[in-house]
DNA sequence: CAGGACAAAGTAAGCGCTTACGAGCGATGG
DNA sequence: CCATCGCTCGTAAGCGCTTACTTTGTCCTG
């Protein structure tokens, strides 16, 4: 067996071989470099080197019983939300050691199974709230590794990370209703789409009924630029009556506004326009996005933290994260 | 050993015990189900069930001598171009039954050794240009795996995929001095960060020579936003003499572009601005920036693609692959 | 009813690495 | 001068899975 570095990927065998010592001690060099004499490790370093040897990450999981990995399950990428998620967690789980292997869900077919697949090459999962998976994968995966939720403040069962979302509602539809005096307020969203979009209908239904105001049914729509042509339409043609539309997201409200300009209604002069998410294209438009800011690269860098710390000690009680948010005003309500 | 499935993970063993049947009918069972009896595979598609067992992915790795997932280096994922060349990536290699483990290097400091850890988890490695690794880290992963570069039209040496720059960068130049007047255009970004960016200003360059004229030098910034009030400043305060900013990205363009107006420098009244990816926030802003539009999502669905190829056959001729960009232009030019 | 063909399932040999354990050996101290 | 200690390093036993090969059992066929 192993050849002296001639086969075409070199095994620690080889290295072993070529360095004339034993493939201990090539791990041991390796891994815990003062466990060996400066002399013999230097010579292996070399051979290592000459031959390029990088070893296996399978076999290396396989021995240390450890993938050294985490499984991130998002929707999508679009928009900056994600993405900054991922930064953030990618940072979290490196500093830790680990990797992160991603998993898109959007417009996949068998994403229970893609899901289970994972589970069996990750030392822990990630689950967006967003992300549909049937509740007997969630608990088998549960299982063999431990699950943190995101965004999914409805399923109590796992320990989950979500951002305020009710609040910060409540508090932007109080901003138009008593600020800028608006009494004809739409959500723009479908509340059952995510449990993110139903908790901030829900803010926007509580500010109502503080106000004495009754709100409005929610217009559905979905996280997408592409929906915002059709709702700025209802609007343009009066099937909508409306002075304030609160989206669901920045993409949305950016989409709508501008559909609503083109179509000659005046942003925020006749209706109120807000998003959420506070992405880069919010600060850039005029009037300027009027949304919410989630700490989101924070928030996967600490869900990250957090699912190291579990993995560490797996008995540590789970725990429901709350991560505050911001309302950024700027003009899209009427605010100068 | 091998419990009957008491023991924390169940493993393939303890399937069989409790199926009473071999760990290699479990495993046909999982792989090729056809290869067994229907009655024996119910039993133990119950058993699995009932233990919730997921196949460790390090052992089926180990014995297949594949790890079914590729390397993917960003710098990092600000913007939608990473974001979405990953997502495309991830749908071609999912396609192909892969997961895709991303290593984002910005802010790391021994990217080297990470990507040779990296080296040992996947089949393939995709590496984007701009990110920083020595030439003897490639050459070394390169003996072990398949790299594809991107983005980095000067290593040779390497398989690649770019998106065309010099071409439309002398288009988007001809089309300010042609169609605008514009004479003093400067480039901005730092053609050294990055191949891209060269090839960008190789082209500013080309479109001046060809109208004879001079190309003044570029003016340096970094791909981010933070570099924008700075290049705005030196012009504000008249330390840059320009009627036309030609930016690395669309970043920097909406930056510059807008403390500009801040400034009470109209755009494009006094100053072109162009930017270059047609990020979302580029069709939004007022003046609509005028950039070069990539398919950068087929091109990291491309790049996948690609890559499974050279997994299948790794004896496949390497081809250097050039990808079209599109001139958009919009109102920041100085068009209607 | 013997013999062969074929389907189903078991046996066992790895895949490449880590690490507990122990052997060898020069240094140390009583 | 010999028992001990400590450092280095080799031996070998897995880690959990896949799969070539073999065995066993069934069902035809002539």
């Amino acid at each position: 067996m192993s050849s002296d570095g001639t086969g075409r990927r070199p095994t620690i065998y080889s290295v072993a071989d070529r360095a004339q010592v034993s493939i201990a001690t090539v791990s041991r060099v390796l891994r815990r470099p003062d466990e060996v004499r400066p002399a013999t490790r230097d010579r292996v370093l070399q051979v290592v080197d000459e031959l390029g040897y990088v070893p296996d990450g399978a076999a290396r999981s396989l021995a240390v019983k450890s993938h050294e990995a985490h499984g991130l399950v998002l929707p999508e990428l679009g928009g900056p939300y994600y993405a900054d998620l991922l930064t953030g967690y990618e940072q979290g789980a490196a500093d830790g050691g680990a990797s992160v292997v991603v998993l898109l869900t959007d417009g996949k077919a068998d994403v229970d199974l893609l899901v289970r697949r994972l589970a069996g090459r990750v030392d822990g999962i990630v689950l967006m709230g967003a992300v549909q998976v049937a509740p007997t994968t969630v608990a088998a995966i549960r299982r063999k590794l431990p699950v943190l939720g995101l965004a999914n403040s409805h399923e109590e069962s796992v320990e989950s990370f979500v951002t305020e979302n009710v609040h910060s509602a409540e508090e932007l539809t109080r901003h138009l209703v008593e600020v800028h005096g608006r009494r004809r307020l739409r959500f723009v969203g479908s509340p059952d789409i995510a449990d993110d979009v139903h908790d901030r209908y829900a803010g926007f239904v509580a500010a109502h009924q503080a106000a004495g105001l009754e709100a409005a049914p929610p217009v559905p729509a979905t996280f997408r630029e592409e929906d915002g042509p059709r709702v700025a339409a209802l609007l343009l043609e009066g099937e909508l009556e409306a002075d304030a539309l609160v989206c669901a997201n920045d993409e949305l409200a950016l989409s709508v506004m501008r559909h609503l300009s083109a179509g000659g209604v005046s942003v925020p002069d006749q209706v109120s326009v807000t998003g959420w998410d506070d992405g880069m294209a919010a600060r850039y438009v005029t009037p300027g996005l009027t949304t919410v800011s989630q700490p989101v690269r924070e928030l996967g860098r600490q869900v990250a933290v957090r699912m190291r710390a579990l993995l560490e000690d797996p008995t540590s009680v789970p725990e429901q994260h709350l991560l505050p948010t911001t309302l950024v005003v700027r003009q899209s309500c009427g605010c100068p």
